[in-house]
DNA sequence: AATAATTGTTATATATACCTAACTTTAAAA
DNA sequence: TTTTAAAGTTAGGTATATATAACAATTATT
């Protein structure tokens, strides 16, 4: 059974930096870890080992970090709360985009899978509510 | 100047926590406080030490627990936001309501000031549309 | 008032997530 | 290829928030 250990933020935050890296550049090297999270180098390693136990990223030492099926599948929940969750702030509350990503970056923690599915639903009915008149998404 | 020190979620939680126990008991005792925050009576000690030295309660060994005018100010804005998020939740995105009082409980440490304005604004309006016909509050 | 129970405190320990600084490995330049 | 630079690791330290268990103070019971 695949234990649900229920990651703590900050590693929750570190799988999603992975995922970014790699779909940016193809690859998640500790120093570009350590750069998006505004973290020092040293501390990096020590979460990555972690990460590794826990079989969400596969990592030795001096290589580079990928995530395995089950990282990435964690990692992809988050990113794609944050991309909601900003958007949300942004768009509809029109929060600054700074704040926005920062508070995403809090909130996409804070709720668990049903209640952000709901939440979720809920946006995309207001969104089209002729009544609410949101800001379409630009696309 | 008061220092704008920016609290933990912890001792947010709880001056928060005392808040409450205030309001409903009259009197804030440190084994309540261990109690509504599932902790044990002996981690309490030292966060009490910590808000009384940032002067947000009185606190004096073996006595009662007392917010600051400051540290009540900072409940209370904890507590409307808790009160806010946790009907917000529950009533129109009909989550359960452990979930909700959970939920509210992160959420409300994760949006500044004015983002929490405007997300409040935000459920007002989409709380009175016809076309989304939310539950109405009942009171 | 004496004793017992409850509440509060202290000291010590643990876990998490950081930092710094020295060191090692790998990669790049000369 | 040696040397240098960059990236990664390690060891030791700090801060926060918790637990446990022994002890002290307070409150309740008899």
């Amino acid at each position: 059974m695949t234990k649900k250990n229920k990651l703590s933020e900050s590693l929750e935050d570190y799988l999603e930096t992975i995922l970014e890296l790699q779909t940016n550049k193809t690859v998640a090297r500790s120093k570009d870890i350590a750069g998006k999270l505004d973290i020092k180098r040293g501390s990096v390693t020590g979460m990555l080992k972690k990460l590794a136990d826990n079989n969400l990223i596969n990592y030795e030492p001096y290589g580079y970090v990928t995530l395995t099926p089950e990282g990435r599948k964690i990692a992809m929940e988050i990113e794609r709360r944050h991309i909601f969750l900003k958007d949300f702030l942004f768009r509809i509350l029109k929060v600054d985009e700074d704040t926005a990503d920062q508070t995403a970056c809090h909130m996409e923690h804070a709720m668990n899978k049903q209640t952000f599915q709901k939440f979720k639903k809920f946006v995309k009915k207001i969104d089209t509510c002729p009544h609410c008149d949101i800001e379409p998404k630009s696309r």
